[in-house]
DNA sequence: TGAAAAATGAACAGATCGGTACATTTTAAT
DNA sequence: ATTAAAATGTACCGATCTGTTCATTTTTCA
């Protein structure tokens, strides 16, 4: 099996930069704590950056496919589906090796927006606001596109207050503010300013 | 004076952390950048960590005072005060300078949730979400709990949007679901779930 | 003007950074 | 069993990291 070493590779990469962060966790650390060897890493990726990039594709790829996964398998109908993501945050927050969402942290380290781990971090939020979009649409409300653009405010809210500590239940609270914003939705009302 | 070389360098140090990122900017670019010797530095502050806790400070400190101090001027009654907020906000991303919130960038770069720059920074939170809760207070609605912990994690993630760029008009949207969940908030009724 | 305090510049220490060179060993496929 | 590919270990490179040393200069204030 030939990508076999390299795919190991980036899992690993993926745990450790999650726990250390990007900068912090060096090449040196890497080989320590994964067991391969700096040559091989050097041969799959010519720079740091470069196995960043690829463990941000790989995280992009695997969240994203958990997410919608287990929101398919729901079978809830579109509004609850929607309102079910944020059982998915609880699910992950609550995870013991929660360190927070990897593109987050990858846009604070890499600040210009230009970088590449930048890019690929807005990215990932484009895509999954898009997906969200398809549910938001589903649901009947009147402007699909505001509710999703909230909910994604409610995400990246929850994830940071559950990142940062500032919050018992950050998803739960998402959660009811996300309801309250769907059903008023539902009645196309006034929405000044 | 006595004070006032540190002060200077914590008023620099703050712009340059902001800029490039709290572990990028070396001791050495801080000299370059800000004209203050090494010597003098180490002298103020025993590490560089220590430098970075002092700016935190300053920064919690000029951020409260700025914000509040809008807040009371603005003169308006608590429900339009509370979603003054967002307008606040809309103010800061669209400075020039704007690269984010300094503490949620310093709980991404120190993790550990017992690191003195994480404490600060969730400190930080705590302090700015005392005040809110008070202003959520005078609004009658009927849970100002809910409704602060809410608006918080609209804070958050339209602060996140805004500094990824994910989202082209983040306080806006922000401020339409605070808005709506205020409203839904003044008549008591079932908040199921 | 004179003495104490503060700030400076430059060189340096020891550690770590990302990345390379190269000879050797292990693995995989014929 | 042979051969090519892949992975390894080690030593190393120059640069940069935080932090120190120390002699000198500037500032402050009485």
């Amino acid at each position: 099996m030939r990508p076999s070493k390299r795919d190991e590779l980036v899992r690993k990469a993926l745990e450790i930069f999650d726990r250390l962060g990007y900068q912090a966790a060096g090449m040196d650390t890497l080989v320590a704590e994964t067991g391969i060897s700096k040559t091989t890493m050097f041969k799959h990726f010519r720079t740091k950056d470069d196995l960043i990039l690829a463990v941000l594709r790989y995280r992009d790829e695997t969240f994203r496919n958990w997410f919608f996964k287990q929101l398919d398998e729901s079978g809830l109908p579109p509004g609850e589906k929607l309102l079910h993501v944020f059982d998915l945050l609880e699910d992950w927050f609550g995870e013991p090796s929660f360190k927070g969402c990897m593109f987050i942290k990858a846009s604070a380290e890499f600040q210009e927006k230009a970088h590449p781990a930048h890019v690929q971090s807005a990215e990932h939020k484009r895509l999954l606001r898009q997906a969200i979009l398809e549910l938001a649409g589903q649901t009947g409300v009147s402007d699909p596109e505001l509710l999703t653009r909230q909910v994604m405010l409610l995400i990246e809210g929850a994830i940071v207050s559950a990142q940062m500590g500032t919050d018992r239940d950050p998803s739960a609270v998402a959660k009811k503010a996300a309801r309250q914003l769907l059903e008023c939705g539902m009645r196309p009302q006034s929405t000044v300013n």
